[in-house]
DNA sequence: CGGTACTGCTACGCATCCGTAGCGTTATAT
DNA sequence: ATATAACGCTACGGATGCGTAGCAGTACCG
């Protein structure tokens, strides 16, 4: 019953090639041919463990997590801090920043991948998301917000400084920065306050 | 010295039919055969005007235009509002919205992409950019704004719903929402505000 | 109205890629 | 040790696309 090594290794080395392949040249260098190439697994092989192209590019994208918690401290703006660390990890880490865009851009057209994109955005978004329904509740946040484009003001300046301005995200205190634009442009008042407030 | 009429309609329906087969299919789409087909213009066409299918490709993407003033009245939130609405037309509009993903993953590799799509960029952001100068040399912000996290946080939450959470940028005053929010939060004081402060 | 220039069509040769078949070899499990 | 399963290799047939050549028609310009 056990994971033949030989299938696991063939597997796990095409899956690195093909990604390699999709950074360098686009989904149209992810062809079987220059997987086999790159890999050293030949083609045959390939066809054995996936039906066909479009399988296999599928399985070039890590696979989403579902378990993901939603921090609670009794600090919102740290916890949200935490989480726009863990997303700036993510928009430049090789496997994920890397290949966003074409995910971005095949979503745009074929109803697959947009399942795919969609499956990995709302489970990133939940927690933090739910972290900010909480802040709500709790009066950290007042009750008007709106709270996806409070989600937006938040997540989105770090995905368009990686995608579309193209500057780094590892300036100093950047993250931090976001956070409090965000946070104070949507009202945010911290704990203690917001129990006087009561 | 007039162009031929001719020559003029061949260019125009070819870049037309690539266009949509850039949004339907992706770049692999994008084949000489597909666009002859499409458009009814014949192979050799095509061959006749650009020298190979690089070259059509990137004549699909628009034209820059650097022409565009940085608005200057006496309402920073006002000028900030009219700038976002722009931005939201153009990521809603079929020549701008539908290419920009193939255009961001091409710029991903592709030197000569990066070239076209900064130059996009950054025409696009000069105006705004300049007004949020202006508005800290007058006041309205605070000297030690950083300028490019505000920016972020002003056309990032527009980016970040358009391609990442796909969601409608036509709700009711979403651009007046995420203005207020990132001026709000970049600590912005209204003119008349500003001028007691002196 | 006459020459020029643009266009459409067919037909290539070349290359790449798909997905499959057959066969020998080697690693793995029991 | 032996049977099984995975692998590599070569060789296909079919499809698609590139970019070019040659020739015939026709729209345009002066």
């Amino acid at each position: 019953m056990h994971e033949d090594p030989r299938v696991v290794r063939s597997r796990q080395v095409v899956i690195q090639a093909a990604r390699e392949l999709l950074l360098e040249l686009g989904f149209a260098g992810v062809t079987i041919e220059a997987v086999a190439a790159r890999s050293g697994v030949a083609k045959t092989t390939i066809y054995r463990h996936w039906a066909d192209r479009n399988v296999l590019i599928m399985d070039v994208f890590p696979p989403v997590e579902r378990n993901e918690e939603a921090p609670a401290t009794d600090d919102l703006r740290a916890d949200i801090i935490d989480k726009l660390r863990g997303l700036t990890e993510g928009l430049v880490s090789e496997e994920w920043g890397e290949v966003m865009p074409a995910l971005i851009e095949a979503a745009q057209r074929d109803p697959e991948f947009r399942t795919l994109s969609k499956a990995y955005i709302n489970t990133k978004r939940r927690p933090t998301r739910r972290r900010l329904e909480l802040a709500v509740r709790r009066g950290e946040l007042p009750a008007d917000t709106d709270i996806e484009v409070l989600m937006a003001g938040l997540a989105g300046p770090l995905f368009y400084r990686r995608y579309i301005s193209r500057q780094p995200l590892t300036d100093r205190h950047l993250v931090e920065k976001v956070t409090d634009q965000a946070l104070r442009g949507a009202g945010w008042v911290p704990m203690s306050l917001a129990i006087e407030h009561l």
